[in-house]
DNA sequence: CAGAATCCTTCACGATACTG
DNA sequence: CAGTATCGTGAAGGATTCTG
């Protein structure tokens, strides 16, 4: 078939997207990355705790579903950014633990933190002046 | 009332959450970095073109549909991370340029863009190990 | 060119119930 | 305690159409 129907078209521009992307090693990993749950957990993990239990880190992160703490839990032990022991007491006790790996990335997320609680006031101060100027 | 059905107790439990996520400075400003099209934009205006017309930036972050381009350039613009310039030209030209606000958070998130490609690799291995060792 | 407005889909996520 | 499994929904986001 030499013609293409739009369908396919659009297809094939999404598969030539995906390639493209693909071919940009950082974009996977900065999705990964980019989510609030990841960000939290590093945070809880990377503090004064060296390791965690499941139900701490409930706890910590107040207001997380245990599904998104399990689901974010699971794609981080798979990536080797934390470690996941399993203790064999009655009940079970589970800890987890940042990596080495898991550790750079905690320093770079600290340091985002940090730029967000020193320029809070700045971008609301923003956000008044734009919403005024756009009222 | 004294009693409350338990439709208002997880309200109120949802507020409680919410007054204390509140507290935390960081929490608002960290979820709305933790964007990936955020951190795109960021990325592709901290590059070597210090300003962008819409068009390029829509080339630049190919995939990206025009309605999240727009929303989360305006976003960034009422958060004062970006500045938005229209000239009077026929068609208007319309160009995006970093803040020193944007600018700083730039360069840590281009701290975060390098980690994610230096250690792609290592990341890949690890799932790798992850998915035989869970197949 | 740079959007705004609308419709429509999907899927991410929460709530709930059950288990080793 | 630390999950897994299932179901239901709302809201994020894509596709499309229209405009100054």
């Amino acid at each position: 078939m030499a013609t293409k129907t739009a369908a396919q078209k659009r297809a094939q521009a999404k598969e030539a997207y995906d390639a493209f992307m693909a071919s940009c090693p950082s974009r996977q990993l900065l999705d990964r990355i980019s989510d609030k749950w990841v960000a939290l957990i590093l945070a809880a993990l990377g503090g004064e705790s060296p390791s965690m239990r499941y139900s701490e880190l409930s706890r910590r992160l107040a207001g997380v579903s245990q599904k998104m703490l399990t689901q974010t839990l699971r794609s981080l032990e798979r990536d080797g950014l934390i470690t996941r022991t399993v203790t064999p007491t009655v009940p079970v006790t589970v800890t987890y633990e940042l990596t080495d790996l898991g550790l750079s990335l905690h320093q770079l997320m600290y340091g985002i933190k940090e730029w967000a609680e020193a320029h809070m006031d700045e971008v609301l101060t923003n956000r008044d002046n734009y919403d005024t100027q756009h009222a």
